[in-house]
DNA sequence: TGCTATAACTTATATATACAGGTACAGAAC
DNA sequence: GTTCTGTACCTGTATATATAAGTTATAGCA
């Protein structure tokens, strides 16, 4: 149940269960869930706090509240992975049947003008370049050139790139969260290079995405770009108009 | 100031006083807005009730917090373009330099079983079949290929389809009106037939944009197939966290 | 000069409590 | 039978309090 040794807060703790308990269906869609005093009877936790909880998860839309009556599990929504929520690279990544990271390059590069302009900072500045390939199997779906300025992120450390999200990451040695992204998209030949570390032919069409990350004080830490094999990869979003 | 007789709950008051506040740049961005503890003491409330709207606010991404340090404006919001409200198709229109729209069909033919998936219906059923080609200038930058099932637009007229947009037509003709829509993006080689209509080389990459279109009541009305030039269009999204 | 300890601030987490307002249902009153 | 009323339970609003943890400036020591 919770752990109060955890130094995970217990309010994250609860959020999880409850997400869990949602997204297996041991509470169905438009039933109503334990109440805000059995839950925090059933936890141990103050109903202040389970509420705060509940109120996190009928932000996110999982449930909705009615007064008097009680909390009720949302229907799933169409889009669990609608871009207005998640950026198109975390949407692949959950896609993700086995997904492999192999670390290509990791080392400190002058800005060019293109990276310094996508950045916000002057060419010359030094970033961090990381050059990743995905894999599922043996086969590499995805090519992701990440830049990093070094005046933000000064001591990245190499550790982890391929176990890990680069922006978890950054936001555990830096404090950078990403509070809005930048993406866009286009249809491109592969060149040699790319051609060779994505076992194709040069010239076969890759989908590129560009993906410029801020944090809420607007810092431009990361700029990645990810070159997806165009026969291996295929984007979805669903919203309402 | 607060008015606690005013039927609208405290916290509804303040949420509105702070976020004018923010609106009107009396807090100047990235710079820290009065501490919990303040407000509370400027307002007569206490601090958690002043924290329930700040969390509010920041859910929003009006604010930031910093442990330690304090609340802080963020930077104004970019998205205007946000996919969440706005279609690709509709955003690439948005971007028209003098397009210019060329009719290359309208025939009613029986849906193959991938068309007839995408709309719903059963394979062999008659749907409308428009191709239209999209230039700048005299370049071709899109092909598209859209299907409308007979059986809810029965009696669409060609007229027009080169000088307005399909969807405007639909909602005029049978009110069918765009509730959501699904798409997806992939990048594909051109073939034979694409390569001469969009005036390029066979195995150029292009981008497949896929919409399917569907009323508020559940009907899909329409199943859009979009190829661009790969060197012509670049998309773009914009988005929070 | 340079370092550390500390005080004073901030947000983060968690609890206990109170009452208001809406819903549902059983049972009394009509 | 129908309507009213009370009760029990739900979420909604608001407060007071305590402790933890992160940041910053400064006073004071080496």
């Amino acid at each position: 149940m919770l752990d109060r040794n955890n130094p995970k807060p217990l309010y994250a703790q609860l959020e999880d269960l409850l997400r869990t308990s949602i997204m297996n269906g041991e509470w169905q869609v438009n039933h109503a869930i334990p109440s805000e005093n059995e839950l925090s009877k059933t936890y141990g936790l103050s109903r202040m706090t389970v509420r705060a909880v509940i109120t996190m998860l009928v932000k996110e839309g999982l449930l909705y509240r009615v007064q008097g009556k009680g909390t009720f599990v949302s229907e799933p929504k169409i889009s669990t992975r609608s871009p207005a929520y998640m950026g198109v690279r975390e949407q692949l990544e959950q896609m993700g049947y086995e997904i492999r990271t192999r670390l290509v390059k990791f080392e400190k590069i002058p800005a060019n003008n293109n990276i310094a302009s996508a950045l916000g900072i002057t060419p010359g500045d030094t970033v961090t370049y990381i050059e990743r390939i995905r894999y599922t199997g043996d086969q590499p779906i995805s090519l992701h050139r990440s830049y990093i300025p070094v005046s933000l992120c000064p001591s990245l450390e190499e550790a982890d790139l391929e176990g890990e999200q680069l922006c978890v990451i950054v936001e555990r040695q830096f404090g950078y969260k990403t509070a809005s992204v930048s993406e866009s998209l286009e249809s491109v030949p592969a060149n040699a290079e790319e051609a060779e570390l994505l076992q194709i032919d040069r010239g076969y069409p890759l989908l590129m995405l560009e993906d410029v990350n801020k944090s809420a004080d607007g810092s431009i830490f990361e700029y990645t770009k990810v070159l997806f094999r165009g026969d291996k990869v295929k984007l979805h979003f669903e919203y309402e108009a």
